[in-house]
DNA sequence: CAGAATCCCAACTGATACTG
DNA sequence: CAGTATCAGTTGGGATTCTG
């Protein structure tokens, strides 16, 4: 299940059909970066896990409809906390990569 | 970020050094299955995200500790949220792929 | 529009051997 | 003990093309 967490499509998809339901070129427009194959994979994979909903709509043009199942709104919550982790120790972590890598280069004193 | 948090070493990891300081060989034996060049690794990237501290204790054999630091104790919070949702749901999670691959092998009705 | 299939390169990872 | 270095195998992911 972490390897599912682990893949930053799911979480992203996760958070973004957290609030209602999104079409797949809905999806794939707003994550931007993410190819049509991986936005395929990374939705089976969720709907496979019980974590979201698949919605055909046999029209023409046709149209899919994803969903959060119940379980998947239980994993959202945690997941959003991650979230929002990240987001508000960006900056702590940015400067601590920062200090490491400036003390990577010259591990002699006075280097750069 | 959640790179780091995907990474499934990693979060094992944390959740290893969270109530108190480990060895290297110590980590290495405890998770078992890690090669000690994946823990290298990844006991490098999360000393470069600033979330353990290395201490080298130069003697004979040498000894190395490693410990979260408090950014790393503020992650460990979430990510064992998450690591509890997963525990708790994993029988949901394997129903559901049970049933999805089920469905899948006979698409047709009455198939196995 | 949504997705399946194919090709192909890059990155990750494990096993092994060597060093301070 | 705690690494580093190297090689080879596996996987991931993008681009492209083709369908219902």
């Amino acid at each position: 299940m972490l390897s599912r967490i682990g893949d930053k499509w799911s979480v992203l998809v996760i958070m973004l059909i957290r609030d209602r339901s999104r079409r797949f070129s809905e999806l794939k427009r707003d994550i931007g970066g993410i190819s049509q194959r991986m936005l395929t994979l990374t939705l089976r994979n969720l709907e496979r896990d019980g974590l979201v909903t698949r919605t055909v709509t046999p029209s023409i043009p046709p149209r899919v409809d994803y969903e959060l199942t119940a379980l998947g709104h239980s994993l959202a919550e945690p997941v959003q906390a991650l979230g929002s982790w990240a987001f508000a120790h960006m900056a702590q972590i940015d400067a601590a990569q920062a200090r490491y890598d400036a003390g990577a280069a010259g591990t002699r004193a006075g280097d750069p």
